[in-house]
DNA sequence: ATATGTGAAGGGGTTCACAGCA
DNA sequence: TGCTGTGAACCCCTTCACATAT
């Protein structure tokens, strides 16, 4: 990378093969997109893609797409452009998409049920493999043929079933204890709906979606849309 | 992320009072997580608060929460905090929440019906008042008393009924003629959850959740701890 | 000729540290 | 004393421009 530290301990030869050990955070949000748009073009039979084209169906600037993959040690060839099929594989490996994941989700309220459906998952390796739910009501529920068990299952469920990733779903006010559940049964990733903020041990990775913030934000714009001079120029 | 056509306008030392107009992309991004920190504490009888309280129920710094305040116009006072009820109120109005949204949503697979039922869009004043799919199967369908309607109808509701956020929900392959269908009768803000990149005309600002993505990110991390030593220190 | 790989420049965003006010 | 408001440093990210390789 280019942070190498000069002089002090270079490692003979460190520089894995295809190494990918710290990312910027950045680059690593668009890789999941990188690989989708490979994913389209392979579909579409291509087998060679210039940076420039591929930069332009993932929406980013030509030069950091380069930057971003030089970095995952991916390389392309030199007038003539990146091979689908390999770039493809490589960001796979690097997400560790290699091995599917296998999902909890908690909390099978609409959302949750949606989720529970959500061909997008399983389509890119997201096994869900276990429903936990505290209502009565819906526990017992057959959804695709995944029953809702009771979430006080769900600590022996992770460790019997091999569960890495936990989606929380529940209102907000059971999220924590959810979170709480699933680290401490050994669950170190977490990807959460719940309107609020949790709170993890160092080493447990928290992405949250807020639904209705991402509303709120485009109605910031739309709010300013229609009180500033509609644009001019430009 | 957010194509929000901002002009290069260089307005001359207009500020208005409680200015608002041009906030970073970033500190827009927090505000809905401060308001909703906001909420909580007011039902807890709460009435001030410190940036150093208030920053950790949002998990920012609180030097950081400062500075967003300030750029809102928002005056704490030295010594004591904020106003919780006084911020609030501060921040919806930035947020253009003070007039409700209305909502379509187009696609109601699995996911679509689940955001149609999603309580938490009209706790935060956005109101889904229209339903649109391609599929007849799903056409005519009852949601919470209100009616699936054909795609074909949308432009026409679009303009009659005010609709302002177009909510896309629909299979990657049709999410671009949707957009262009909203795009075209009008509507400027676009949440879309369909895993593609939506090409629309400057000043539409469009949103993009992509649940998958979100996952695959987790699967980066999670690889990672696995493959590098966890943490020796710290 | 064409497209990658990257140094250097530029812009934001975040944090620190402290001045200033109640 | 306590907490806000903010200049300044720092760091990360992005973009430009071009050397480099096939």
């Amino acid at each position: 990378m280019t942070t190498t530290g000069e002089g002090t301990g270079q490692r003979a030869a460190a520089v894995p093969p295809a190494a990918a050990a710290d990312l910027p955070a950045a680059t690593v949000r668009r890789l999941p997109e990188y690989l989708r748009a490979l994913g389209t073009l392979s579909e579409s039979g291509v087998d060679t893609v210039s940076s420039e084209t591929l930069a332009a169906a993932t929406g980013v600037n030509s030069a950091m797409l380069r930057k971003d993959l030089s970095q995952l040690g991916a390389s392309g060839m030199r007038g003539v452009g990146y091979s689908v099929a390999n770039l493809a594989t490589h960001i796979a490996g690097v997400l560790g998409l290699t091995k599917d994941s296998r999902v909890a989700i908690i909390g099978l309220g609409h959302l949750g049920q949606a989720l529970a459906r959500y061909p997008g998952f399983s389509e890119r390796g997201f096994d869900i493999v276990g429903l936990f739910d505290a209502d009565a009501g819906i526990i017992g529920k057959d959804l695709d043929g995944l029953q809702v068990r009771d979430v006080a299952l769900l600590a022996r469920a992770v460790r019997d079933e091999g569960i890495n990733i936990g989606v929380i779903a529940t209102p907000g006010a059971a999220a924590q204890h959810v979170a709480d559940l699933l680290v401490d049964a050994g669950v170190t990733s977490i990807l959460n709906f719940a309107p609020c903020v949790l709170a993890v041990p160092q080493g447990v990775a928290v992405r949250k979606v807020d639904l209705a913030v991402e509303l709120q934000i485009l109605s910031f714009h739309e709010h300013h849309k229609t009180l500033s001079r509609p644009e001019t120029d430009v």
